[in-house]
RNA sequence: GGGGUUGUAGUUCAGUUGGUUAGAACGCCGGCCUGUCACGCCGGAGGCCGCGGGUUCGAGUCCCGUCGACCCCGCCA
């Protein structure tokens, strides 16, 4: 048996063909003398008919069972008009079937293939090849392989190379933990699998490759969340004599395709911002620019002011941050109360002052505040009638994120997320380092490789934790789904770094070594980026979790619930790699 | 590592202040039914109440522990 068509494609213009289905049982509806059987594959579901002029055949459907697979000869004819079924794109036709053939029964599945049946997500892991039946899934699978193709051929025709880089690889203890393969040849020793291709993409460079391009999957072992899983899949891109603008200049029309897969048009180029902007004004460092909603500084107002909590807190070098919430009305007294509380639980104290409609002040200041300065606050942050502010005041780092926070709940609960709203930012200025306070010593932000600004150089000596790097991160609705970099394309620039770092040149040397190596024999300046693809086809798919367009995920712990994994060895696997449990 | 939500039939859930035989819907099985499409109608089966311990005359319900799922913090150069 041969298919001709698919279960999604057979319309009027087909009525009198003779066709062959092949597809699962969907539904089956026995009329008693007369028999209906929704048949499904990954392109739809059509309706087939058996009446009782061939009592065998009819028997034999009345056998037939949700989930088995099935063939289907017959011909297709068209539904009378009250017949007809808007619902399916198939629905205006059906097919009579002369001939059918069994070609697997199946158990009773747990939950039935639709979307809307509601089944935990521990059912659904567990039987991913059922789930992978449901349209849902489908779609996003279907989907992901089209951004997929997508970003080949544009690469392709941007002049970049599609290279495969190792997957066993070499341990290289900073960053993320690594997850390692004992080696069976040499005892005690380990490769590691790979968290990003980053050395190998940049000796690509080296390589004179120019322009490298890979889908690949990287493994970190960390702990999971709605976005992260121990395997992921990311579109790694190096180009040779880049700067930041190059890679911008790339990316930006590359979402563009991107976006039109699902039929979207967004504008470019992106918006910029500094990080330490969008740390002080969205107390994040990938600020969801959908519910608006900035964080403004008011500290300048109680710099003088009456009231002496916030006063001396300023006086210390704090700050007062707000936000102003608009569409407030609706806010009662006790869930205005009910935020401050909440924060309040987690030892933050949260003040408020609104405009009710009528252009009445209330606030939660104390009465010796006075309603000038309350009025003022008000003034000064821009709120109007019907709008709230909440007002927190202590360090500003602490201040930002808070209201940070704040400002993100706030935006979910009124429904001010958009999912049709695509809010994309590159996020630039990173600083270089950040202080480690508890080993006392300076980490790579990004990473080690990362090159500073150009304006920065100067303050390498004097003010290390000032120094920018040419590093961006591309940020979509709040979600990290990019971060890259100029690189050190200079060996005494990264010896430099290392000294920083505190990391010893034998210490480099032992972990980096081939890589310095590398960058002593003419390396062309280069940079690239990084795009996280299960973030991004969450998004265009709008799920708000990565586990829904991957095919096979693992749970929170870490755990692949259909195969079982990770599981015990036999003891003879683990002598001959040389381990003891 | 920490915090929160959660676990009862195949599935999703209900289950009162601790009290007879643990319910519903869908699914499943059987019967009837010639235009259904979430077919309908009639009947039936189906439970280690996550697991272990404790309190009690008595535990799905209370207590302790443990395991799994989800969300968040830490972590993720």
């Amino acid at each position: 048996m041969t298919r001709t068509h698919t279960c999604g494609a057979l319309r009027p213009d087909d009525v009198g063909a003779d066709v062959v289905l092949l597809g699962w049982v969907h539904r089956v509806r026995d009329l008693g003398g007369l028999l209906f059987v929704d048949v499904r594959d990954r392109a739809g579901v059509t309706q087939i008919v058996f009446g009782n002029d061939d009592e065998a055949l009819m028997a034999k459907g009345k056998r037939l069972r949700s989930e088995y697979v099935i063939g289907v000869e017959g011909r297709v004819q068209r539904r009378s008009a009250e017949t007809v079924n808007p619902k399916l794109e198939t629905g205006e036709v059906e097919v009579v079937v002369r001939k059918l053939t069994l070609l697997n029964e199946a158990k009773t599945p747990p939950f039935s293939i639709t979307d809307d049946a509601q089944v935990s997500e521990d059912v659904r892991l567990k039987y991913r090849y059922l789930d992978l039946r449901r349209p849902r899934l489908q779609a996003n699978i279907g989907l992901r392989h089209r951004v997929m193709t997508v970003v080949r051929n544009y690469f392709d025709a941007n002049g970049f190379w599609e290279i495969e880089t190792p997957i066993l690889t070499k341990s290289t203890p900073e960053g993320a933990r690594d997850y390692l393969v004992p080696s069976r040849v040499h005892p005690g020793e380990f490769f590691a699998l790979p968290q990003s291709p980053q050395l190998f993409k940049q000796i690509l460079m080296v390589g004179g490759m120019d322009r490298y391009v890979q889908i690949c999957r990287c493994f970190r072992d960390e702990d999971l969340r709605a976005d992260r899983q121990p395997e992921f899949t990311q579109i790694d891109v190096e180009m040779s004599f880049a700067r930041p603008e190059t890679i911008f200049g790339i990316i930006e029309p590359l979402m563009r395709e991107v976006f039109a897969v699902i039929g979207k048009k967004i504008t470019t180029p992106f918006q910029r911002m500094p990080y330490a902007e969008a740390m002080a004004v969205y107390g994040s460092d990938k600020p969801d620019l959908r519910p608006g909603m900035p964080i403004q500084d008011v500290r300048e107002l109680f710099r003088e002011s009456s009231f002496g909590v916030f006063k001396s807190i300023v006086a210390e070098g704090g700050t007062v941050r707000a936000i102003v919430v608009p569409d407030a009305a609706s806010y009662s007294r006790s869930a205005v109360d009910g935020i401050v509380n909440q924060e309040k639980a987690q030892g933050r104290h949260l003040l408020w002052a609104r405009r009710a409609d009528d252009g009445t002040m209330t606030s939660s200041f104390p009465k010796a505040v006075g309603e000038e300065t309350v009025r003022q606050l008000l003034d000064a942050t821009g709120t109007e009638k019907g709008q709230l502010a909440f007002v927190v005041a202590g360090e500003p780092d602490t201040t930002s994120k808070m209201l940070g926070q704040l400002r993100l709940n706030l935006a979910k609960q009124k429904g001010l997320l958009g999912n049709d709203e695509y809010a994309f930012l590159w996020v630039v200025d990173f600083p270089l380092l950040e202080w480690d306070p508890e080993a006392k010593r300076y980490n790579s932000m990004h990473h080690p490789f990362t090159s500073p600004h150009d304006d920065d150089h100067a303050l390498l000596a004097k003010e290390p934790g000032a120094v920018r790097a040419k590093a961006y991160d591309l940020v979509l609705n709040g979600s990290e789904i990019g971060g890259g970099s100029i690189r050190i394309h200079d060996s005494a620039q990264q010896s430099q770094i290392f000294s920083l770092l505190n990391i010893s040149k034998e210490e480099a040397q032992l972990r980096f070594g081939f890589f310095l190596e590398a960058l002593e024999y003419g390396t062309p300046p280069h940079g690239g980026i990084a795009l996280g693809l299960d973030r991004m086809v969450a998004i265009l798919a709008g799920e708000s979790s990565i586990r829904e367009v991957m095919a096979f995920p693992k749970t929170a712990a870490a755990i692949d619930l259909m195969a079982g994994a990770p599981s015990p060895v036999d003891a003879k696997q683990l002598k001959e790699l040389h381990l003891k449990i």
